[in-house]
RNA sequence: GGACCUAUAGUUUAAUGGAUAGAAUAUUCGGCUUCGGACCGAAUGAUCUAGGUUCGAAUCCUAGUAGGCCCA
């Protein structure tokens, strides 16, 4: 549709396509039309009121656009250029596609390599974190859904503190949910007695040399921490193809890798005796104090930075990279692709996002393990549930607490842009009313019951045929929304943004709801049109949601 | 001290430089003899401050203020 109004501006202006279709807007309301072309651009050049360019351009198209059925009306109001789309049209085209279960997939079929998630394996995440595995996850089946061929991993930071802190501590018959406990206690202890740390790092060197009876027991530690998270993803939906390890990346590998800097002329010695990257000809200099990037230790051993450029230089040989990061990461990550550009490697994509923030009485804060002031997903999934419990115990209907559950952690934590903090307050995140992902799947719950009685009715009457009647307002709007569909699955991909999804998800809701509340489908003259633009509502909320995490029930 | 991100109703937020700043929540009213009231309708209420660019700024630029985050 947008694609003929373009055609015909650019007969009628001599402006490009590319620039028309970016000038081209919707209008803040209907009855002004469906879309709009501002004349101001061409006031300059042709020196004239943009109202008499309107008025004059109107004349010019409406004299072309007389073969064209899809357009039925073309108006200048002011500077503006409207024009309105035939809704009939536009409403037997979208039925048609959209009532197929691809709608608005694509197939660009590019090999893609997704890192998100690398949790320390040492304890249970909060929401914060979950962030990550949230975004991540809905970037990937965004890129999937494009028809991506996409592999998703996770990097396992077993290389370190962590990790040999609780090795002091373990015992065989240790599980995931002792670990936690365990991590507390050795921090205790250490906070008392600080000559442990000693221990812990002999520990950590002898892992880092290959000692088989400490690799061992890092592997066993850490096996038992990477199955607990790998449970609790699975839990929310998200999995993952390869779990990648950052202890691959230690010994001979780094020295190879350190030659390669050498060569560049840009590592040298500091006082100490690390070898240290020299970044002060580059971008990241002037964010930095001393714009060094110490890649090992005085003994020749690769530090983290080393392995994590050696872990990337090997992802990138796949493909095409994408990393989602916490805003934590933003300069560390600049360091890592100034380092690869020096070895003349690609660089992954990152996706950055913000932190979450609590609420308080004395305005939003960071969380704080120490003040106990911080909301573990667990027990966020926890109350979650709780409260899905009671609604529908409230009405006594079918459905799936965790489902429901899953659904309000995840919108939540979607429907933000990436960069902007979410403030986390227990009373918004358990309302399930209004912008909320219950509501969401309330809505398609709605539509299928619907679907259902209709159903049975229909095994009577068999009629298929429909004729599209005149519309009412109510169902040009959700015929319009469903029509934004692929466009803003496109959007969201190439942003790489999935807020833009769930922003989307829920204006669909809306339109639908306010549909259901004026328009009667069943027993009316229209009911085969009305029951098929239900179809094309619920394949286009279940698609839209897929691409968010979120599943959707029949009966909720 | 330096770098980056953010600032919109009481609260949480939306708005490719364009028409009357759109929602949700909270508050107050109204709507089931009707396909599901986790719904729908109405009212109230907002662009951090000061400059600048532009025919036009919530949006771009500069400075300040507040929060997040990183570097030393």
């Amino acid at each position: 549709m947008k694609q003929i109004i373009v055609d015909l501006l650019a007969k009628a202006t001599k402006l490009k396509k590319e620039e028309i279709e970016k000038i081209i807007e919707i209008p803040p309301n209907s009855e002004m039309g469906d879309y709009a072309f501002p004349c101001y651009i061409l006031s300059k050049e042709l020196r004239k009121n943009p109202a008499e360019i309107a008025m004059e351009l109107a004349r010019e198209i409406n004299k072309n656009k007389k073969s064209l059925k899809e357009i039925s009306r073309v108006e200048c109001k002011g500077p503006y250029l409207n024009f309105f789309i035939d809704k009939k049209m536009l409403a037997k085209q979208i039925l048609a596609k959209a009532t197929v279960s691809e709608f608005g997939s694509a197939k660009e079929k590019q090999k893609i390599l997704v890192e998100h998630t690398s949790v320390n394996p040492n304890a249970s995440p909060h929401v914060g974190r979950t962030r990550n595995s949230i975004i991540g996850d809905s970037i990937v089946r965004i890129l999937k859904f494009r028809g991506n061929n996409i592999e998703t991993h996770y990097y396992v930071n077993d290389v370190s503190k962590q990790i040999a802190m609780l090795a002091l501590v373990f015992k065989p018959k240790d599980t995931f949910n002792s670990m936690l406990n365990n991590y507390i206690s050795i921090s205790k202890k250490l906070e008392k007695n600080p000559s442990l740390e000693k221990q812990i790092f002999q520990l950590l060197e002898r892992f880092e040399n290959k000692d088989k009876k400490t690799v061992d027991l890092f592997r066993k530690i850490v096996g038992i921490c990477v199955q607990g998270q790998k449970q609790l993803f699975e839990e929310l939906g998200i999995k993952f193809d390869k779990f990648d390890y950052e202890s691959e990346y230690v010994g001979s590998f780094s020295k190879e890798l350190l030659k390669k800097f050498e060569k560049t002329g840009k590592l040298f010695e500091d006082k100490e005796g690390r070898l240290v990257l020299n970044q002060s000809n580059t971008p990241v200099a002037r964010k930095m104090k001393a714009p060094y990037f110490v890649l090992a230790r005085s003994n020749g051993t690769g530090l983290y930075g080393l392995r994590d450029i050696a872990y990337t230089l090997d992802k990138m040989k796949k493909g095409k990279n994408i990393i989602v990061l916490g805003e934590d990461q933003k300069l560390y990550f600049e360091q890592i692709k100034e380092a690869l550009k020096l070895l003349n490697s690609p660089y992954p994509e990152v996706v950055h996002y913000s932190f979450v923030l609590l609420q308080t009485d004395s305005g939003a804060r960071k969380m704080s393990t120490r003040r106990g002031e911080l909301v573990l997903l667990e027990e966020f999934l926890k109350e979650s549930v709780k409260k899905a419990q009671e609604e529908i115990k409230k009405r006594k209907t079918k459905g799936d607490a965790k489902k429901i559950a899953i659904a309000a952690i995840k919108y939540a934590m979607l429907r933000n842009d990436n960069d902007k903090n979410i403030i986390f307050s227990w009373e918004n995140s358990l309302n399930f009313e209004g912008d909320s992902g219950p509501y969401l799947q309330y809505s398609y719950a709605r539509a299928s019951s619907i679907i259902r009685k209709a159903e049975k009715s229909k095994l009577k009457s068999k009629s298929k045929s429909y004729d599209i009647p005149e519309l009412t307002s109510q169902e040009i709007n959700l015929i319009k929304k469903i029509s934004e569909f692929p466009q803003t699955v496109e959007k969201a991909e190439k942003q790489l943004n999935p807020s833009i999804i769930a922003n989307y998800s829920f204006q669909l809701s809306q339109s639908f709801n306010e549909f259901y509340h004026s328009c009667k489908v069943l027993g009316e003259d229209c009911e085969e049109f009305r029951i098929k633009l239900v179809n094309a509502f619920r394949t286009t909320i279940k698609n839209s949601l897929y691409l968010l995490g979120i599943e959707v029930m029949e009966e909720m």
